[in-house]
RNA sequence: CGAGCAAGCAAGGAAACGGCCGAAGGUUUGAUACCUUUGGAGGAAAGUCCGGGCUCCACAGGGCAGGAUAGCUGCUAACGGCAGCCGAGGGCGACCUCAGGGCUAGUGCAACAGAAAAGAACCGCUCUUUUUCAAGAGCAAGGGUGAAAAGGCGAGGUAAGAGCUCACCAGAGUGCAGGCGACUGCACUGCUGUGUAAACCCUAUCCGGAGCAACACCAACAGGAGGCAAUGCGGUGGCCCGCCGGGCCUCCGACAGGUGGCUUGACGUCCCGCGGCGACGCAGGACGCAGAUAGAUCGUUUCCAAAUACAGAACCCGGCUUAUAUGCUUGGUCGCAUU
RNA sequence: GCGGGUAUGGUUUAGUGGUAGAACAUCAGCUUCCCAAGCUGAGAGUGUGGGUUCGAUUCCCAUUACCCGCU
């Protein structure tokens, strides 16, 4: 059943994803992923450049409701850190949801395969 | 009907499915998880410009420095806020705006132009002497400059002039009357060197410092090197005193987790009564009550013509300022038309 | 959340009420066969809106943007 997302919050876990994360922008976000533990944990930033506080509060918003759609469907053993750009306060939720689908496709096959080639 | 003035209100609603945070209750567990009920952002929550509560420092003490305010009377816990009134300015008017004390306490500044920017005389005017040039005396009306020129304007007066005299007007002083007061009215006195205090300053009143990252508690922790020192160091803040504490500073290293504070309070909304022009005060009744800690009110669909602006509590409250789509309400004013 | 500061040509900066100055950069001319350097000259600025004042970069108020400190 739909279980509770579980949230990153400490600030070395942040740094950590920063540093040795892969990153995959989109127009809306960029998201950092990295091997993490048994399941997945999620944490969002959004930044003073997106706007005021409204605006960042909506972007959290919908990024975290566009992940809580799709966490069934997402292999586990990862963290992510997403990072809203400004288009993020702006889009629906479908847009979001959309960009997150299609970045996070990409994982299982990269799990599969060992090719660590960019595109 | 048009234009304009003032005051005020709302700040989407409904339904279905799913989701977030708190509280209470229940089941359960080693941690916890689940279920039910219930509550869950604003008029500005914003900017942080003022004032207060609260906490710690001596329950806050003395002095200096510094800062704030500035018509009067009141309201208030307090205020730089508000109300009423006074004065000045603007508008035909409804009404609006004003840091609105003191340059006859002192000091300073007033560029350029101009004779002169504060006890003024360049061009001038008049009289006397003199052939003339010029010299002496008197005057401040006229000229031009400037943002500002020695009260304004007219008449009398004079050698020429001048508040020298007079009428009106502006200001100042004195007296009387009214008002709690700011001030107003009347009379008298020729009393009349400008502006600037959002220039220094003076006067009056007020202000101790820091801020919930305050502060308190629990848990954890590891110390090492160097330097200084009882006329010293910290609490304590610009300085001195006073009080309290007890060695202090720098570098390297370690730790840097949790709980409380945390929301019932000068509380808000509605109804009604009394006092007051009003701000507001007193009294009664009913209802309501976010408390998070990467930080909660949303997502999707449908309907309502459309629902979209500015924008999200972070210790709390009273104001101010700024931002704001759309839709309304009430009361004055002016103009036009009709009766 | 709390506290503090800054804004002046394209850039870095002076300027304590009276015409806003300098350096680099830009442009034009001179010099050179050409370029660079050098010399001469020109253009270009007080974040925004109000107020005080005769007059504001300066003083006061509001606002906008940016920066810094405190866990």
């Amino acid at each position: 059943m739909m279980k509770k997302t579980s949230m990153i919050r400490d600030n070395y876990l942040f740094r950590r994803l920063y540093r040795k994360g892969k990153v995959q922008v989109t127009p809306c976000m960029a998201i950092y992923y990295h091997r993490g533990g048994k399941t997945n944990r999620l944490g969002i930033t959004t930044t003073k450049k997106i706007g005021t506080a409204v605006a960042r509060n909506r972007a959290r918003r919908v990024i975290l409701e566009s992940y809580r759609l799709l966490e069934d469907d997402i292999p586990s053993g990862w963290d992510f850190v997403i990072v809203a750009r400004s288009r993020a306060a702006n889009e629906k939720m479908q847009v979001v949801k959309a960009e997150l689908e299609g970045a996070l496709k990409h994982l299982p096959g990269r799990r599969l395969s060992t090719t660590g080639s960019k595109k």
